[in-house]
DNA sequence: TCACTATACGTGTATATACTCCTATTATAA
DNA sequence: TTATAATAGGAGTATATACACGTATAGTGA
């Protein structure tokens, strides 16, 4: 069992998985203290600026363009709907689909919860440096396709 | 509104929560199916190999290694301590504590799971190069140790 | 038209995550 | 020694995540 200690040191340290996922658990405490005067999460902040985006989307285009399970955006769309920031109706030409779109409601609290989210964003990026955060986007993406194309 | 839209597109794109956290959605679909033969959750492998590399451990020892919450630590746990491969003892001296040790189930499924994410591992590592790897793994420390101040 | 396939979506289930509040134990100071 | 503070940990609650499976609608070819 010497052997399994030693192999048990790289994937402690070295697991791209494991690493990217602490990030993200690390990274999304500060966002959402940032944001906690609107009672948003990160990922409900996510979702009403992408639908501000989109402008009309349905479940399935925002799950594509998140990266993110399509059961999964369903259910991260509840708590939204029920405090009232977006609309989900039935499509009108493809009955099957579901058009999303923000609220009045929703496009205020976007409004109290974008300069917040600037906020935060510019420390980091100050504290992680330009380049640093630039290069870092750039592998992150890199790292999504390598996952899409499975 | 129209200064609303263009207040989204750049959250929309350069949030680097998240795109940290959809990078992580993605590399874990890649690690997970690797690992499905066995059973195990990326996140559960990875508590395996922190228990295993520790020998024994508290649980908030294991959470601060972890970058994560302690409390999310004593969730996570329960799946792999019902399915028997570890095993959470009261601490001898300091009966506050718990230990967290790896039954001989447990050091079995390591046994199966690690070759497994050596594969995924090389993979990812061989498709985005070493060397992005490397600058990516070091940019995440460093992202990590700036949610640490706080 | 009708059977078949493809697409869009929801539900059941299980795990992952963390905040708030609580209990038990230890350490410390008066 | 005892009251108080500090520490280790769990439970309640809510959200985040995705797989397996099922339903409804749309498209398509015989």
């Amino acid at each position: 069992m010497r052997t399994q200690l030693t192999e048990c040191l790289e994937p402690a340290q070295g697991c791209i998985c494991f690493n990217i996922r602490k990030s993200a658990r690390a990274i999304t405490q500060l966002y959402e203290e940032a944001l906690r005067p609107t009672g948003l999460r990160a990922t409900q902040f996510t979702l009403l600026v992408a639908t501000r985006v989109m402008g009309t989307a349905t479940i399935s285009g925002l799950a594509k363009g998140l990266v993110m399970d399509r059961t999964t955006l369903t259910r991260n769309m509840k708590p939204l709907e029920k405090q009232g920031f977006i609309r989900i109706v039935p499509g009108k030409e493809d009955r099957r689909e579901r058009e999303v779109t923000l609220t009045l409601a929703g496009q205020e609290i976007l409004t109290t919860a974008l300069p917040l989210w600037k906020t935060v964003q510019q420390s980091v990026v100050e504290s992680l440096g330009q380049s640093r955060v630039t290069r870092l986007l750039k592998d992150l993406s890199v790292t999504i396709e390598l996952a899409q194309v499975e």
